[in-house]
DNA sequence: CGCGATTATATTGTGCGCAATGTATATTTG
DNA sequence: CAAATATACATTGCGCACAATATAATCGCG
């Protein structure tokens, strides 16, 4: 059969089986503030900058309506955003932290270090990897 | 806020939307074939080696039945796989090709190129970035 | 101003991904 | 050999992703 279609020499395969293990080494660290690692996301626009429309956070983390309506919905659930309709133009949607969404910022601090630990991967090789990733992302 | 924290500082963040993006890349390809980026990969397995488990399927793509068992069902419903009850041991499940779903690998062969060609990125940077991630999918 | 086009979000449906649990079959152990 | 344990897969439930479509509000143009 073709060498390239040998599994081994896939390069995809990789990165689709290390995103989805990243995604469950953060698991351990995002259980304790009740968060899904997209969820985890949101927040970390929200602590950026308090009030982002559903588009606004869409066009940041490459998601559609489809899939943030119900997850903002659920993090609404749990009391850590806001979402309400602009009186502005009725369409927009602008989400916003709750108090406890906000106070959970300090909480997250640690997180970034201890997931890059438990990468095993050097500054060198992290720097690499975010920066042929951007390269090809942004195209 | 902390500097890690930012959206634009996260190293994984555009390895999860990297990630969701090939699949994106795959997908014009793979409708073709009427296949699923994660179908594609079991079929992948199966060209190579024409009688596999559940479990070896599983430990290949680190997929648990929970995923694979669905999946193959699905497969299966499209005519491109077998499954069946190993007569050695009843717990096991044997997939194979059906003669449909081995026919479909001349069709695939031009898929890596396409693909590689649509990442946009050099032959030493795909070498990196493979090195990179199996460096920490190894571990 | 009115109406067609655009925009923002919501809904529906399908297919993963994974934790937790269930079930049947094998294997090990006393 | 029987009971305990382990193994292989299936099932259930939940949360994404994303295509396709729907709905409502706004904008632009004649």
């Amino acid at each position: 059969m073709s060498n390239l279609l040998r599994l081994e020499n896939q390069v995809c395969f990789p990165l689709y089986a290390f995103s989805r293990e990243v995604t469950q080494l953060y698991k351990p660290l995002l259980d304790e503030l009740g968060l899904t690692y997209p969820q985890y996301l949101v927040m970390l626009i929200l602590w950026e900058e308090k009030e982002q429309t559903v588009n606004q956070i869409g066009e940041k983390l490459y998601l559609d309506s489809g899939t943030l309506t119900p997850l903002l919905k659920r993090m609404e659930q749990k009391g850590i955003i806001n979402r309400k309709r602009s009186t502005a133009d009725e369409r927009v949607v602008v989400v916003s932290t709750t108090d406890l969404g906000a106070g959970m910022m300090d909480r997250a601090t640690c997180i970034p270090d201890q997931l890059i630990a438990a990468l095993g991967l050097s500054i060198e090789e992290l720097t690499q990897l975010k920066t042929i990733i951007n390269k090809a992302l942004v195209r």
